[in-house]
DNA sequence: GCGGCGATCTTGACGCCGTAAAGTATCTTG
DNA sequence: CAAGATACTTTACGGCGTCAAGATCGCCGC
């Protein structure tokens, strides 16, 4: 994705963003940060689904990879923006926290709330797990299990559930 | 990474590297390529570390994860690559096939060898796992967890903790 | 009503990039 | 030693991100 393209789609000038964004990286950023609070509304939105079949973080890990699948190159351009601030977006930076969001999500799960350690090591081994499916999903090679599940959700389930947090209940 | 840059520090001009390789592209499929073949020695060479304090599939999964932190830069170019093939490295490749290794590990760790679905789903999570910690584990705001606990090895143990497949023995 | 001003855009330029074509030097081999 | 392969250079093209210098236009206070 180029600038220039962005700026001839568009129809204007090259130079015209500018006036606008800083550089090419303030625009990500400010896409990447919509994309963030897009996917916290999903998460919230996920959370308060009635009828599902899913445990409470099965369902947001879930709803996490199919954002991203939803939406790849937003994705990508999320996480890359992450990477580059080695930090993930919290509400200090303005979004809406979403990895605030799994922490809770944790305690509704059964976590102890008081053990500050174990929740921040489940939020990070969720968030990484959610975000390895999310990457590894898209390969070509999973589509014959894919099919043989029976789909892609089904495919992401089965997943999450050979991780111990994303279980039904407590953990262990 | 610029070829010409590269071409600069090799000290000719920046049409050389075109005898070599076919375009840029091309460099950094021959560089990902030696990427996964120097992570398969070393996920061999774990797994027949003597004394070890880890279940056989966690020692993978830090394996795993300190290569990617200690090499980010080749990672990076490792995984985009396996990105836009859209498929994970295999033996028909030319490589020697890490994702056997994982599939080999799970084995070893007591899965069922005859549930294929099992056995797929599973190396799936375990290399989502670990490619999302490694890609997790990079950011400054897990620092003060990483010194409560320990230093790096301790958190990436705690997170693989968190998640069943890793666990001590066969699978819940 | 009008002068100025800020916002928005254009034009043109700079240096860097990936890549291609054509030419040159060096090394190998019959 | 001739001939061809190999490794490299030079030159060039179009695209990129970015910047400085104007141009245009709508709005506000006088």
């Amino acid at each position: 994705m180029s600038l220039r393209a962005v700026a001839r789609e568009a129809g204007v000038s090259p130079a015209a963003p500018y006036h606008h964004f800083k550089d090419k990286n303030e625009l990500l950023e400010a896409i990447a940060e919509q994309g963030w609070d897009l996917l916290g509304d999903m998460l919230a939105k996920a959370r308060i689904e009635s009828g599902s079949n899913y445990g409470p973080l099965a369902l947001v890990g879930v709803t996490y990879v199919r954002f991203a699948r939803e939406h790849p190159a937003l994705y990508r351009v999320m996480y890359d923006r992450s990477r580059d601030r080695e930090a993930l977006p919290d509400r200090q930076h303005g979004h809406n926290g979403a990895y605030d969001r799994v922490r809770t999500a944790l305690v509704q799960a059964g976590l102890d709330p008081t053990d500050l350690v174990g929740l921040e090591l489940a939020a990070v081994a969720a968030w990484s797990a959610a975000h390895g499916l999310a990457e590894m999903a898209c390969f070509k090679q999973f589509q014959p299990l894919k099919d043989q599940l029976g789909g892609e959700e089904a495919f992401l389930r089965g997943v999450f559930e050979h991780m111990g947090i994303f279980a039904e209940g407590p953990k262990r």
